[in-house]
DNA sequence: TTGTAGGCGTTATCAC
DNA sequence: GTGATAACGCCTACAA
């Protein structure tokens, strides 16, 4: 800086206001100065500023699985805002682990991140009251935490559960299961509560005995599966409350030999990148998981900008996408 | 800092030497001094630490779509090297956009990244080589480029193609087609050149209307399948260069009513996820990601500690996953 | 409007 | 082995 400054015949600082733009420098100085830094190659260094600035320009978003298509979508989201507003996405892979996300967090805190976007691992709140106490912007999406006053981004849940299991009763399947997630997971019982909200409303009776609790990954989804076909008589239709465990599911059937839909239906949540493509092809409640990520990154800025605003809670709206794993071929 | 000096009765110097454990410090001073650090919460600032030392500790990978399972995987491995290195990994989507990679390539430059993961998006090498003269410490991933000396982790893609067009001469199909990627991508290239020599080595001809260069894209190997269908006699196999454009030419093969493998087989290069799940399941080379990821950062993290070393090539195995799109059942 | 000067929190180079 | 002290490159009162 001090080389553009020589070059230019000005001080650092005029360099400095040139460069930040804020304060009114003459025109023609100005000029010498823009001139002087592309000569010179100059580039001001971010450390060094942020320093300074007691700042960062960069962004943590904790994630619990980058290898999941919801998650990837919205970090795609949220890094297109992110870009734009000049700065910079940090991925970090939580992995479903306390532990891990713990880790990110107390890193997010050192590294005075600008701001941090999560979707939780744990029921835990501490770690992220923390950061806030510590003045570090943050937005959860996806999973809502009891107790925990803080800017939100989810999608419509119970009415998405409701409406995939809505379509199924209208498709007159008599033994409808349900495969949710961990009980902690907010997303898992409100997608579980619009299932047995739909099957109320239409006069059913809830069984527990169709209930699974598993753990949203794949392989819980095929053991869910494989537990409800096992005891008792099996369901003729199931609502899957997340993509991986649906995909388990179904393999599950496959391996069996039941028919999809023919045995058993299956209406999935989230969606599928490929749900076309299988076979037969998959019922999904689909997210908005790209503007989830937008809507977050929208809120995150706002929350820098405005550090003592009212926290909000954005809910965006499912939209069930009927295809062949849920309707059986007219007879 | 110099709280906790004052705390522990010693200098500045002495706490900066206990915290980074490099020159040796007096025992009981050395305990003091954490004794200080733990009660008054102390944790050393990464910006200014970064500034004095004039690095980062951060890794940029810049990769061209988030949304490709392969590269998520790869990032995976990478991340996990990286965190316990105590580096941390941003992610950077180029998209396939040579313009956004060099604006990825100058922030790496600025940020002054402790280093740089790459899988190209483009043929220039200028902003690789502009990188490694700024001593940024660079692995390229995945694409090979002309007249670049850099550390580089590949997979077999000319065996891996190879096999796979083995694997349907063997089947005994006869007019085995190739949906490849651009021109300029060693990728493509070395995919396609596989195929050709696995023909000759069968004593086959090459023909030229059964080979197709489309953009790695799903409806690029949806178009490019569409095209090989619709000129002259059709192809009973197809050998499909990568993930995205294997689905593409699936979905049009079933959009047409062609039945896989009866009318026409399939062979896809990169592993699908939902692989097993589609139908009919998914003959693939499966390439091992997370390792190519673990590997690429083992790289970079020699290529840290030894600026002026030579630049290495790793090539890692394929594997041929056979499923039920290449295999014709029995008559 | 412009320049001067001090400091952001570390680490490295000296003396001691 | 330990302690002053000077950078690292930038921003921003404050003074001019």
């Amino acid at each position: 800086m001090y080389d553009v400054a020589r070059r230019a015949g000005v001080s650092a600082a005029t360099v400095s206001r040139v460069l930040n733009g804020r304060s009114t420098v003459d025109p023609s100085l100005a000029e010498r100065v823009t001139a002087a830094m592309t000569e010179l190659g100059y580039r001001r260094n971010t450390m060094a500023r942020n320093l300074r600035l007691r700042a960062s320009n960069l962004w943590a978003i904790i994630i619990s699985d980058v290898e999941n298509p919801f998650f990837t979508s919205m970090v795609r989201g949220v890094e297109d805002v992110a870009s734009t507003a000049g700065y910079s996405v940090v991925l970090c892979n939580s992995d479903e682990n306390p532990a891990k996300e713990q880790n990110y967090l107390d890193a997010a805190m050192a590294e005075k991140m600008a701001g941090v976007i999560i979707s939780p691992s744990s029921a835990r709140v501490d770690g992220i009251n923390q950061l806030r106490k510590g003045r570090c912007p943050v937005v959860v999406v996806d999973r809502e935490l009891d107790g925990l006053r803080v800017d939100t981004v989810l999608v419509d849940n119970l009415e998405g559960a409701r409406s995939a299991t809505d379509h199924l009763i209208e498709q007159d399947f008599q033994r409808i299961a349900c495969i949710t997630g961990p009980r902690w997971l907010s997303t898992a019982a409100q997608r579980l509560t619009g299932y047995t909200q739909a099957l109320k409303a239409a006069g059913r009776v809830v069984d527990e005995q169709l209930i699974r609790y598993a753990d949203f990954r794949k392989r819980g989804g095929h053991e869910a599966m494989a537990s409800l076909l096992d005891s008792g008589p099996p369901p003729d239709a199931v609502f899957v409350a997340n993509n991986l465990m649906t995909v388990g599911a179904a393999e599950c059937l496959i391996q069996q030999g039941r028919a999809i839909p023919g045995d058993v239906a299956l209406v999935g949540f989230d969606s599928i990148p490929w749900a076309d493509l299988v076979f037969p092809s998959l019922t999904t409640v689909a997210q908005p998981t790209y503007e989830v990520g937008r809507a977050a990154a929208h809120m995150l800025l706002a929350g820098i900008r405005e550090p003592d605003h009212e926290p909000q809670k954005l809910v965006l709206a499912t939209e069930l996408q009927v295809r062949a794993s849920s309707v059986l071929p007219r007879r």
